[in-house]
DNA sequence: TTGTATGCGTTATCAG
DNA sequence: CTGATAACGCATACAA
């Protein structure tokens, strides 16, 4: 038996040359027609069968080929917690919005700020990508600036968000700033016992531009910082918290509340309790999420520039990708206080 | 001037053979150690070195290139619509806890539905996938089947959710006996003119299971259907409309809400407008997310078994990537009727 | 304008 | 147990 024992490996898809041998041209033109490149001249009769065939066969260009000759994928990673927000939601949407037309693939990888760095890091970067968006991915940012010399020195890479590292393309937000306007703000409204509302199992609770403007901003005013501590943002959480201050009669003038959502919870807690919110209690959040606009009482918040800072983010990202060399693009933006109901002047 | 006007390509990344030199070693060696196979037995000091070498070098094998040699990738596609959901980020959640500890990437591809499937499918088979989960897709699934025929005839999929076809592995999720489930203890409790509010923007305003249940149920009650439009789910638009139907004193008995956010908003704005939801009407909502079970009057629903979906799911993915050629694993599952103070007995 | 030939960084086969 | 070496599917420099 005269059997070569031929190894057959692949995918059994349709190749590149599957397309050409049909068109009856060569594998090299097929490319140069398939690419999309312009700079390159196909007589269109030429363009036609391989268009023609390409679709007979339905062929698709494998992206791993594809990468490791031109060093391009067409996808970009856009990295962030899938943990549920609301505001990461709105953002995931801009984003979308903004990409629709582009003719890339977004990637979406969930960043795991509890899981260990470099291992996230590795297992991410396994998806070929041109170039990185990492949003809000706080502690990361800096793990990834310092992991990235060693994992990915040459990455194109933006983060965009409250978090960034100098060394890298950045869209910043700038939340103390909004913090500082907030708790003017409030102070502006006569009020000046108030308590910043986090949650315990975020290094947020006293830590971060959100809790150092707060804290700042009572001891400029004399006052004694209180951080009101719940587990979780889940709305019994707050709930039970909100509802022993109640009780106890030691509720604060003002509530400043690390999100939108706990913002919200808090509203509607409080309204059942009776507590008039914007008169008894002013309540304030961040992000800047549709609902607050909307809520039975509308509520107070330091609103992030979403919209733009995508825009930003993806420009800055498409400079990295186009000429790797440049110095880094970096800015930072401010959120907007938008004064609603909830924090009403007395 | 004698230059060769060297063509170079590559990322300027360490390589494989990089790694190799440094450890003074062959090429085939560190593939050995590095691609993790255990069927391979290499000299423990061997390794060691390796290992070593690729450490210092900050080595990361290149995905590209493994694609396009073993066909496998370490990736698979989560394909899902990525506008805002609470529902779609607790499978998210599912899903990621899921994986936690499995050694695959997962790439998430927000799939619009709105858009041109073709070009969406052709945009997110871009990213190099061992196999795909598509969670709740509706159209899309349809649409793939057909499509996926040409553009991806062999690549492992499993759709998991509300909708699935029958060509491929699927876990689904029996949303008609959900509906009818929920129907049923809606009469039972007494109450007769039930109305099903659902969004103009979707193709779920008179199709699918959960109107055709809700359609049926009344239509074997003698019953008028009567739905509820609004063109999203915001809770202003909830607001607008059902504060016209408050004033026109028009409420009906019960309403059956398309999804829990739906129903939170609209048993929110109903106690606004001073209605007694769970005695003057009654609300069910669908998918089971967390907060029907915390809301001020807690929310009936219809829950989707989001764990034990994915956990099958997953296991249907593998299941088709390392059999490829096995008949397509299928499976429906019943969601499960919470009842709750929102449809509490009249 | 098109074809030929080379190499991208791996994995896998086969011979040492 | 280890080292050459042939694919994998494609883009591109270069020749025609």
């Amino acid at each position: 038996m005269y059997s070569t024992r031929v190894h057959h490996r692949g995918t059994g898809r349709p190749t590149r040359d599957d397309v050409a041998r049909a068109a009856q041209i060569s594998g090299a033109t097929v490319s140069r027609v398939l690419s999309g490149r312009t700079d390159v001249t196909v007589l269109p009769e030429t363009r036609a069968k391989v268009l023609e065939a390409a679709r007979a066969l339905g062929y698709m260009p494998n992206t791993a080929a594809r990468a490791l000759t031109s060093g391009r994928t067409g996808i970009i990673g856009l990295w962030m917690s899938l943990a549920y927000s609301r505001y990461r939601g709105q953002v995931l949407d801009s984003m979308r919005t903004l990409l629709q037309g582009v003719e890339v693939t977004t990637s979406v990888t969930d960043i795991d700020e509890e899981y260990h760095f470099a291992h996230t890091f590795e297992r991410a970067l396994r998806v070929p990508i041109d170039g990185i968006i990492a949003f809000d991915t706080s502690a990361s940012v800096d793990a990834f600036a310092r992991e990235s010399d060693i994992l990915a020195p040459s990455v194109p890479f933006v983060s965009m968000g409250a978090y960034w590292s100098s060394k890298k393309s950045y869209v910043g937000v700038d939340l103390r700033k909004g913090t500082d306007e907030a708790m003017a703000h409030l102070f502006s409204t006569g009020r000046k016992k108030i308590a910043y509302l986090a949650p315990t199992s975020s290094d947020l609770l006293d830590s971060g531009p959100r809790f150092e403007g707060y804290d700042y901003a009572m001891k400029s005013e004399g006052q004694t910082p209180r951080i009101i501590r719940v587990e979780t943002f889940a709305y019994k959480q707050i709930k039970e918290v909100l509802g022993d201050l109640v009780q106890a009669k030691s509720l604060p003038e003002a509530i400043l509340c690390l999100n939108d959502e706990a913002a919200l919870a808090a509203s509607q807690v409080l309204q059942g309790f009776g507590v008039k919110v914007g008169s008894d209690v002013a309540i304030v959040g961040f992000d800047g999420i549709e609902e607050t606009e909307y809520a039975p009482v509308p509520i107070t918040t330091v609103c992030q520039p979403y919209e733009e800072m995508c825009k930003l983010a993806w420009d800055f990202l498409q400079s990295q990708i186009t000429e790797p060399s440049a110095v880094p693009k970096q800015q930072v933006l401010v959120p907007r206080l938008i004064i609603r109901e909830s924090s009403g002047t007395v």
